[in-house]
DNA sequence: GTCTATAGGATGATAGAC
DNA sequence: GTCTATCATCCTATAGAC
C-alpha cells in the first residue's frame, strides 16, 4: 500500500459508486441484466462514461464479483475471528454465509450461481473465495483436533456435505426452488439443525455412522 | 384425451422439435442466452415461422419450463414406483433428482433457479412440480408410518433439511458454487452419506436429537 | 404454414469536441 | 473526464406475399 493523491482518491470514490447502483440494478432485475445506460442514468453520468472506468460491461461484472466475495470473506472472517475455534466457528461460518445470502440474493446469483451467460470472473476475482474456502476447512480441522469432530468430516465427502447443506438453504431462500413450500419464508432457523445434523452425523465417538 | 388428425399431430411433434433445438441453445449457451433465431436456425425454419408455433420468446421459455417439469416428474415417479415405500423410496427420489441435474445443467438453471430475467413460470408450467412435492411428502410420510423415521421428520424444518441437501448437492454440480472444491468432479456420492445423514439424524428411536 | 422484408427498439462500444 | 453523436449489432415481433 503507499500513499494516493486527491485525483486517484476521487476515481475510486466514483468507481464505487458506479459499482453501488450496478448493484442496485441486478438487484431489481435480475443479475443477468445489468446494462450500462441504467448504471450510469443512476449514478448521474451518460452511458459512454461509464468506460472511463470500467473497460467493458464484462469488466464491470467483474469488479461487481470481487467485492461481493471481498465482503463475503469479510462476513466470514469476522464470524471466524468472534467465536470459539472448531464447531463454534463452523456453525458462524454457516450462519454468515446464509444471511450474507439472504441480504444480498441479487449478488448471490452473480457470486456463487452461473446465471449471467457469457461472464467468468477473473482469477484476481475469485481470489477472495479462496481464502473462504481456507477458512472453512481450518474451522473443520480445528473442530477434529478437539475431537468434536469424527476425522471423517474432514473428508471431501464431510466438506462436500457441510457446502451443500450451506447451498442447498440458501438455494431454498432465493425462493425459485420447486421444492419451497408457499408461504415458509424464512430459511435462517434450518441453519441451527442442520449444523446440528452434521455435527451428529460425524460425531466423534461412534465412528460408525459414516460410510464412505 | 381425444382423439387428434395427422394435422395437429404433426404440429406437435414440430412443436417437440423446436423445443428440443431450445433445450440445445439453452444448453450450449446459458439459460439466459435463448433466442428465436439460433432456435429457428437449428430446427431449419426462418425465425419468424416460430411464432406460428410459440407466441413469444416468453412462452417457448414456458413451454421449456412445463416439459422439464414434466420429466422430472416422470423421473420422481418411476423412483417412487420401483422402490419400497418409505426410506428406499426417499432415497431413490433425491438420487433421482440429482441424476436429472447432472444430466440437464441447463434445464435445471431454467428450472430451479431464478436465471432468466423477465421469466416466470405460469400456472400450468409449475403443476408438474406440485406432484413432485406431493410424492416427496408421501414418502417421508411413508417412513415415519414405518417407523424409519421419527416424525419430526415430517415437519417443515426437517423436510426442509431434506430439499436443502438435495438442492446443495445439485448447485455443486453446477460447479460454480465458490465452495465447490478443484477437481471433485463427481457428486454423486454424495447422495447415499446425505439420506444416510438425514435418516440418522431424524432415528425414530432418539428423539433427543432434532430440537425444533 | 413458410417465406421475405422490415419495423422498432435496446444495447455495447467508439470518435471526437470541449 | 464528461459530453454529444453515432455506429454497429442484435433482437423480438409483425405485415403481407405466396
Amino acid at each position: 500500500m503507499h500513499t494516493v493523491g486527491p485525483r486517484e482518491r476521487h476515481r475510486r470514490q466514483t468507481r464505487e459508486e458506479i459499482l453501488d447502483a450496478a448493484l442496485a440494478v441486478i438487484s431489481e432485475l435480475g443479475a443477468g441484466a445489468l446494462n450500462m445506460s441504467e448504471v450510469a442514468r443512476r449514478v448521474g453520468l451518460r452511458q459512454p462514461s461509464l468506460y472511463q472506468y470500467f473497460d467493458s460491461r464484462l469488466a464491470l461484472y467483474d469488479a461487481l464479483f470481487e467485492r461481493g466475495m471481498a465482503q463475503h470473506l469479510d462476513r466470514v472472517r469476522a464470524a471466524a475471528d468472534t467465536n470459539a475455534p472448531g464447531l463454534p466457528t463452523l456453525r458462524a461460518i454457516v450462519c454468515a454465509t446464509i444471511a450474507f445470502t439472504i441480504e444480498q440474493p441479487a449478488l448471490t446469483q452473480l457470486l456463487f450461481r452461473p446465471a449471467v451467460p457469457g461472464f467468468e470472473p477473473s482469477e484476481q476475482a475469485y481470489r477472495p473465495s479462496l481464502e473462504v474456502q481456507h477458512l472453512i476447512d481450518a474451522a473443520i480441522a480445528a473442530a477434529i483436533e478437539r475431537r468434536e469432530l469424527h476425522p471423517a468430516a474432514g473428508s471431501q465427502q464431510g466438506t462436500g456435505l457441510l457446502v451443500a447443506l450451506t447451498a442447498g438453504i440458501s438455494s431454498l431462500q432465493l425462493g425459485n426452488d420447486q421444492f419451497a413450500r408457499p408461504g415458509a419464508g424464512r430459511f435462517l432457523p434450518l441453519v441451527q439443525p442442520a449444523v446440528d445434523m452434521f455435527a451428529a452425523y460425524f460425531a466423534p465417538e461412534k465412528p460408525a455412522a459414516w460410510k464412505p
